[in-house]
DNA sequence: AAAGACCGTGCGTTATAATGAACAAAACAG
DNA sequence: CTGTTTTGTTCATTATAACGCACGGTCTTT
């Protein structure tokens, strides 16, 4: 469905819908609506507003495009596409992610 | 602009606009403008409707067909997704990714 | 040349896409 | 904990996408 499909581009930008509206230069109530399929029929003039905040081609959001890296992506969870772009943006730096996960690694490990 | 490219496929299927109206199921007067431009913003349901009688994809009614990438993928950095493939398979929960989040917020903050 | 059949366009009406508040709940700051 | 800001939602209203029908024009057919 579409609305799925933005959901999970707008957190992979890590952007909230009141963000993304705002940019895109849309009603974020009726972004809220397309989100959760209350309503499902958007015109291209829509679509191509939050594509370009988006940054992907409008057809991404229009129906599911095969592609190796890009099935790699969707694969992905969509809850942790969220988590990894707020941990992009909010600074953490790679060792430091690093680090964690090899404590962790060693802390499952003890049970 | 759309309309022209509506134009183009409908003439060169060899149809009328009656004819490629009546088997997508819409009205007629509203294709002809259309196709004139006068009305410019049709919906994704309105085109999926003639883009399937016309037997062309929808986003060749929408642009020319060029080289569509998918730089979504490439924006998730690279090295950040293969930690989180990494830190998926390790059996790392979601709650403590967030705690680690929380935590180092909070530690950047401290600066 | 009149009658019928089909073409595309003009126009009034209806359905619904899209908006702009105002709202409760969550996240945040002090 | 208390007030402030930001989140996504609901709802009433506006704008317009999409429709149905009637019309004039062109081409047959008789």
């Amino acid at each position: 469905m579409i609305g799925s499909r933005v959901r999970q581009y707008r957190n992979a930008k890590g952007l909230t819908m009141s963000e993304l509206a705002e940019r895109a230069g849309v009603a974020k109530s009726y972004l809220s609506a397309i989100e959760r399929d209350i309503q499902t029929n958007p015109s291209i003039q829509f679509l191509d507003k939050i594509a370009s905040v988006l940054d992907v081609d409008i057809n991404v959001l229009l129906k599911d495009v095969t592609s190796s890296t890009y099935e790699e992506a969707a694969a992905l969870d969509e809850e942790w596409q969220s988590l990894i772009a707020e941990a992009m943006n909010s600074g953490v730096s790679k060792e430091e992610f690093r680090d964690f996960l090899e404590y962790n690694k060693w802390k499952i490990k003890q049970k």
